[in-house]
DNA sequence: AAGACGAAAGTGGTTGA
DNA sequence: TCAACAACTTTCGTCTT
């Protein structure tokens, strides 16, 4: 399972995630592959650390298996920490004995130190995944907050942060990329970690790694929202298209996301006679009733819906007297 | 009593000088 | 680095049902 993996992600590399170059050398024999044009290793960590992950909590058996053979495991992390202190792109660039002395120094010492970085992120990853299973995260998502975190560990940006944080951080920018966004809210609930502190590490994460994640899709959060309040897949739907139409006329930008996916979902259950109170979507939301309101109000008012909204209230009010 | 509404003041983050 | 700014929250009083 996990050599198909390998073997899939290995093929899969085409060009260099940071300058977009196709010019690659790749040492097969190491399992290396690096962009000639920036020098960045491209190799394919994600594997390497995923492994060490499962074979940390599934079983002990399997790594002594392979521990075996060759330390493989051990050597990928120093290569993996290479990257970040001793440039490896200086060994193929600049041959000079002097450069290839600095860089095996510098290559000793991050081994007397890389146990250390292999504990941390064997107790990081197991409680990312504990995290993810905690807020029923998809495996994808799990795998690429690992990725992104054992980057983040490789760049040093885990320093003067706590681990917990940078752990949610990568989790939130991972749910944002697979557009399966989870709130701040409830990254804090389950990380134990505070709110602006994920956010905080989180925006700097990405930028430091240079991950670019789109705004999140107020409509991406409509799903889980209207399940929480157990409103019918008509009320979702209708949702939806009143974020679309709301998206059209540039409503959306500049504000919260869930605060506009809240609204839509309370216009779409009060003209659908499921109606829901201002606090109850409010509150599985993660936005207070006022801004409920205020997105609500702008929402009528340029869609055009007040009529339709007006009629319905009376409706509910007439209902309410039998 | 509960829900909806909106004003006013406060918070935290972004942006531009 | 600091001040202006927009979005959002908190709090509170009022109105309707």
């Amino acid at each position: 399972m996990a050599l198909e993996k390998s073997s899939m992600r290995k093929t899969a590399i085409k060009d260099c995630p940071d300058c977009g170059s196709t010019n690659l050398f790749r040492n097969m024999e190491k399992g290396e592959v690096i962009c000639r044009e920036c020098g960045l290793v491209i190799e394919d960590k994600l594997i390497d650390f995923s492994q060490e992950w499962r074979d940390f909590d599934e079983d002990g058996e399997k790594r002594g298996s392979r521990g075996a053979g060759a330390p493989s495991s051990y050597t990928q992390f120093d290569r993996g920490l290479g990257t970040e202190v001793g440039q490896a792109v200086d060994v193929y660039r600049l041959g000079s004995s002097k450069e290839r002395d600095k860089f095996q120094r510098l290559r000793k010492w991050q081994s007397r130190i890389s146990t250390a970085i292999e504990r941390n992120l064997k107790i990081a990853l197991a409680e990312l995944k504990r995290i993810s299973s905690f807020l029923k995260l998809p495996k994808s998502v799990e795998e690429e907050a690992a990725r992104i975190y054992t980057l983040a560990v490789q760049k040093g940006l885990v320093r003067g942060r706590s681990m917990e944080s940078v752990v949610a951080g990568a989790l939130y920018a991972a749910c944002r990329r697979h557009e399966v966004p989870r709130t701040l809210d409830e990254m804090a609930e389950s990380s134990g970690i505070e709110k602006k502190e994920i956010g905080r590490t989180y925006r700097f994460v990405a930028r430091e790694l240079g991950i670019s994640v789109l705004p999140s899709n107020p409509a991406d959060y409509i799903a889980r929202f209207a399940s929480a309040l157990e409103l019918s897949s008509e009320s979702q739907t209708k949702a939806v298209k009143i974020l679309e139409q709301a998206r059209d006329i540039e409503l959306t930008s500049g504000r919260g996301p869930t605060g506009i996916a809240a609204a839509a979902l309370y216009v779409a259950s009060l003209t659908l006679g499921e109606k829901r109170t201002q606090r109850e979507v409010a509150d599985v939301a993660g936005v207070t009733e006022v801004t409920i309101r205020n997105r609500y109000k702008e929402l009528i008012k340029r869609l055009k819906l007040e009529k339709i909204v007006e009629k319905k209230q009376k409706k509910l009010a007439a209902k309410k007297k039998k």
